[in-house]
RNA sequence: GUGGGUGUAGCUCAGUUGGUUAGAGCGCCAGAUUGUGAUUCUGGAUGUCGCGGGUUCAAAUCCCGUCACCCACCCCA
């Protein structure tokens, strides 16, 4: 038989020891934090009908049409694979009924999306997201940025900054659309070809152009909120006055546009000194979802995992910070300890003590090397002579003192540790 | 999708204008120490040189293709 290539899908990988140290630690706490808020965990399908996506996120945005996995199952029907979750997460509440007009669900796994990677980008990654449904309220707004911070610092992270902006109602859109376009014609000669396109296209995306060309030009038009409705700007202020009640820092960036069609009102990112291009580590803002013949109103964000990794590891905190504590060791010389150790081995575990040990005879150093390498601080030495006389040799890895004990004193030493 | 860089031992990498048997450090295994690790000394094993094809007397080295990784554009978490 052929040999298979070891290798994973380009853009996708494993995530093991001792990585996984710090992905434990996130989603942990991050169940912690949630459980504080009130948010309760929903598991939805990796797989959706295809639609889904083009109806929520908008059938002409670049992760619809450029970046979706999609495929076709035995029947032909058209699927793909999330690059999202909020309209997974959002098509589980339409199904819900009346009691879930106010659900609040959180949600973490993998998303897809097939660009090029890079840094900071992966074809699969990973997601921790929550949803907060319920009509447009600005206090919902706060209480969910709010949790996102709080998320944040029981990360330890530091170092992130909140970018806050709204897009207003679709109602303000055709006013944004146009207040911007008549802002910018003055000056359309002085944008590159491509960047007067996107002017016809969608001028709402020339406001992020990284371009310099295009940062001249949009440095000189008014904010977006200039154009909008006289309530879409009093919803936005009050966000910002709750904030500032509640004692969080958000920088207001009248420059910051989404890429989904589903946002309205508030939106915010979460950037961070420490990650290169991709310098979101976050994305939110409250949306508005027809589906199932049922219009959903919410507010939310999702992390993306890998980046808030890279970020906690750019300010020095590492996955061996959360590393699994030392196992006991245990060492057996000869055939018949081995045996014994074995049922030894059993028992400590029974009673919650963390322990391996080697399963075949290998002389003491090899055993003794590889206790070393386990990080274990004790090993339980048995061979024929402790047998014969029922004790154990109990070693402190850390000093290299050791004892002989009885059973209940190595049970006793062992447990409270 | 576009562009730049990289792929040699488990890991980090060296490898001359193409030249004979492909190297180092770390790690691994063993011995010194027939019942004691992390230190030291001695010895040992590493390998489809990413994969496939081509040029050549001769390819890790040059050419083409391909796969993957890194970085940026684009886009986004």
């Amino acid at each position: 038989m052929a040999s298979v290539s070891h290798q994973p899908v380009q853009g996708m990988s494993d995530i093991a020891s001792p990585d996984i140290a710090l992905w434990q630690m996130i989603e942990q706490r991050a169940r912690g934090i949630f459980a504080r808020y009130r948010f309760s965990e929903v598991r939805t399908p990796v797989l959706e009908k295809l639609e889904l996506f083009t109806h929520s996120l908008g059938d002409t945005t670049d992760v619809v049409t450029k970046e979706m996995y999609m495929l076709e199952d035995r029947g032909g029907r058209k699927l793909a694979l999330r690059p999202e979750g909020t309209a997974g997460a959002v098509r589980y509440v339409a199904s819900g009924g009346e009691e879930s007009s106010n659900a609040r669900i959180f949600y973490m796994g993998p998303m897809f999306r097939c660009e090029r990677p890079q840094a900071g980008r992966k074809r699969q990654f990973h997601q921790i997201g929550v949803e907060a449904v319920g009509v447009p309220n600005p206090l919902a707004d706060a209480e969910v940025i709010a949790l996102q911070v709080h998320l944040l610092s029981a990360w330890g992270l530091e170092g992130a900054e909140i970018r806050l902006n709204t897009i207003g109602l679709p109602e303000d859109r055709a006013a944004v659309v146009s207040g911007l376009r008549e802002a910018i014609r003055p000056r359309l000669h002085e944008l590159p070809e491509e960047a007067r396109q996107r002017f016809e296209t969608n001028v709402l995306r020339l406001l992020d152009s990284k371009d310099p060309e295009v940062q001249k030009v949009i440095s000189g038009v008014p904010p977006v909120i200039e154009f909008m409705s006289a309530a879409s700007r009093a919803y936005l202020d009050t966000v910002i006055a709750t904030l500032r009640k509640l004692e969080i820092h958000v920088e207001v960036d009248a420059s910051l546009v989404r890429g989904l069609d589903y946002y309205v009102h508030t939106v915010w990112e979460v950037v961070h000194g420490g990650l290169g291009a991709q310098n979101a580590l976050a994305g939110g803002g409250r949306y508005r979802i027809d589906v199932g013949g049922k219009r959903i109103d919410g507010v939310g964000f999702a992390m993306g995992v890998e980046r808030v990794i890279a970020a906690l590891e750019a300010t020095g905190i590492t996955a061996a910070q959360f590393a699994p504590p030392p196992p006991v060791f245990i060492v057996s010389l000869g055939e018949a300890a081995l045996n014994e150790n074995l049922l030894l081995m059993q028992m400590l575990r029974q009673r919650g003590v963390a322990c391996e040990m080697e399963l075949s005879a290998r002389k003491v150093q090899a055993q003794m090397r590889r206790a070393d390498r386990s990080g274990a601080q004790r090993v339980i030495i048995r061979g024929d002579s402790e047998l014969e006389k029922g004790i154990f040799v109990l070693k402190n890895m850390i000093d290299g003192t050791q004892q002989e004990v009885e059973l209940p004193e190595l049970m006793c030493a062992l447990e409270k540790s």
